[in-house]
DNA sequence: TTGAAAGCGGTACCAA
DNA sequence: TTGGTACCGCTTTCAA
């Protein structure tokens, strides 16, 4: 069974291709009566625009790509395809998907073969840092460059990122502000140009302390930085049960950390908030499990956002606000209270 | 700069624009020496094969589409996706993402608009069970049609599904068999027309518990189904706590209910396996954030599984297994012991 | 192994 | 508002 073309859907409802054409494409140049009988018959026909066919005319691949460091299934990654695939499906666009872009190789792999070239309409990069010279390969594709919690987001065309640093030091300034002394920032390695956004973190958390420390507070602080893999909770877990005296806050670089690690911490009598103050950072979902005190960071919206500023691009607009920071914000719940108790 | 087109390149090298089609889709049609030639060529002047060319004269879309229940964030559809993505990229096709298929509306709406028709290769369907009216609109599309997880999986092309009720039913066996005796099935109500995956687990635990009865034993057991939502943790804690007797064993519809119910337990008092056992379906991630015993599923692989389905079906081959039934498979871990302690 | 030429199925300009 | 028509950029016979 052919599939009905556009010639035999013009000729069933009387009209010529161009409008039958115009009908799907551009429904208000056509007159009411005409669009009905047009559309009518490639309903009965079960005929469709063909995109590639558009595509190759207008010259636009209606698909944009999306790079990101490691897995699409993290929390962080996965929120953000939400977004974006919630505003850019509709507007017709495919989003793909190239992940893993983070060590040396696959990195090499992508920016050498870039098999997007000419083929997307935008790009997003997530949370990958990438290079002045990787920055400048995606440039030679002339399409809008969008950047997500990436490094060198002013070298592309727009980017939304939070403040990762500022989040940090505003959480651990909560600790102090507690009455917190022994205090201790947990964190996994900074894997090689990878992610920089969440090692920024530290340097909130460092900040924070040492300038508690300069206006005279008698804190006592340090990091814990466990490598990354399967095993950083149980790293982190033991480091932490190993230290002289267990520490009266903990600050934590993500929830992915935080959250585990109040369960764990609890199997050795360590009960939060009555023994320890804990905060996390992102609020993912699961974060209420142990009712966890966070930095909260929504990447779906971050996703839309994103999304949106690329349409504009795409359409040839100028933004007037390219690059976008927010703050994360506090989240107040159960896993941190006044020191002493 | 206008972007170089396949007779420049031509021009360039000193060949035919098939010649330079050809070392791009057919490298072995063309000479070694040739070949390096267009690609120098081609290079130099940033050219890549279009895709929607090439989609248009071939008449494949190079697309194809995925429908799931709710949000693609949730674990097993990213998974899901993720395997999909793994496979189906290289291949060049790119995924496009339809999600939150769940709602009569957004069903109506998908289903008499059939956004991808003759634009996609192929369909996947995951995790939401499609009446036979709606199988029947996807197969007039005319393209291979492959289930994850659906039900009427047997109209499609393909299909790759756990078998839910098995995996339950092994699963309250392995607690019965332990000694336990007061158990009580935790789940979330079953949604109207959809994922009825998750729901036959509910079937396979009653078949193990009247067996047992059946055979004699002294079981004392019950289901408690919690509404859908946010909430549903909540609640389902609030019902086991509200019990006459605790019980001395829980099984869980999934991890996602059953992790935070041991954390949220862990409160109230109830320890884990001291005090009960409780046992998972899913095994996901942060399974291991508590140690929990679960019956585990890979639905990673099993997107793999249906990419590679649906790529031989695109070729126009007939598989010889073209439904698959995967057996969850027990993992023990900590939170199951045998009763009396 | 390579080249010539005829489309693939629309879009959009131009004219009516 | 509608129709005629020249492409869009590549793939693929067919012949050389």
């Amino acid at each position: 069974m052919a599939r009905a073309d556009i010639h035999e859907v013009a000729k069933a409802a009387g009209v010529s291709i161009s409008t039958v054409s115009r009908a799907f494409t551009r429904p208000d140049m056509v007159s009411e009566k005409t669009r009905r009988k047009v559309l009518e018959a490639a309903n009965r026909l079960e005929f469709t625009i063909s995109r590639s066919a558009g595509s190759l005319k207008t010259g636009q691949a209606n698909r944009v790509a999306l790079l990101m460091n490691d897995t699409i299934t993290s929390w962080f990654n996965v929120q953000v395809f939400a977004g974006l695939n919630a505003t850019l499906r509709d507007e017709g666009y495919d989003i793909a998907v190239y992940d893993h872009i983070d060590t040396a190789e696959t990195r090499r792999e992508f920016f050498d073969t870039m098999p997007v070239r000419h083929n997307v309409d935008a790009v997003f990069v997530a949370s990958i840092a990438i290079d002045p010279n990787e920055v400048g390969q995606l440039k030679s594709m002339h399409v809008p460059l969008i950047g997500i919690n990436t490094s060198a987001s002013d070298s592309l065309d727009a980017s939304i990122r939070i403040d990762d640093e500022e989040g940090m030091f505003t959480a651990t300034q909560h600790l102090i502000g507690l009455g917190h002394r022994r205090i201790v920032y947990v964190c996994s390695a900074a894997a090689v140009s990878l992610d920089a956004s969440v090692d920024a973190r530290g340097r909130g958390f460092i900040r924070a302390c040492e300038s508690a420390v300069e206006a005279g507070r008698d804190l006592d602080w340090q990091t814990i930085t466990v490598p990354r893999g399967p095993e950083f909770i149980d790293s982190a877990l033991a480091e932490l049960l190993a230290l002289d005296r267990f520490p009266d806050a903990i600050c934590c670089q993500m929830d992915m950390l935080a959250i585990p690690l109040v369960t764990r911490l609890a199997r050795y009598g360590h009960r939060v908030p009555q023994d320890y103050s804990i905060i996390g950072f992102d609020d993912m979902q699961n974060a209420d499990w142990v009712n966890l005190t966070t930095m909260r960071q929504n990447p779906q919206d971050m996703g839309r956002d994103a999304a949106h500023k690329a349409l504009a691009l795409m359409r040839g607009e100028t933004l007037d606000q390219p690059h976008e920071i927010i703050r994360p914000r506090l989240v107040l719940r159960g896993t941190d209270a006044p020191f002493p108790r």
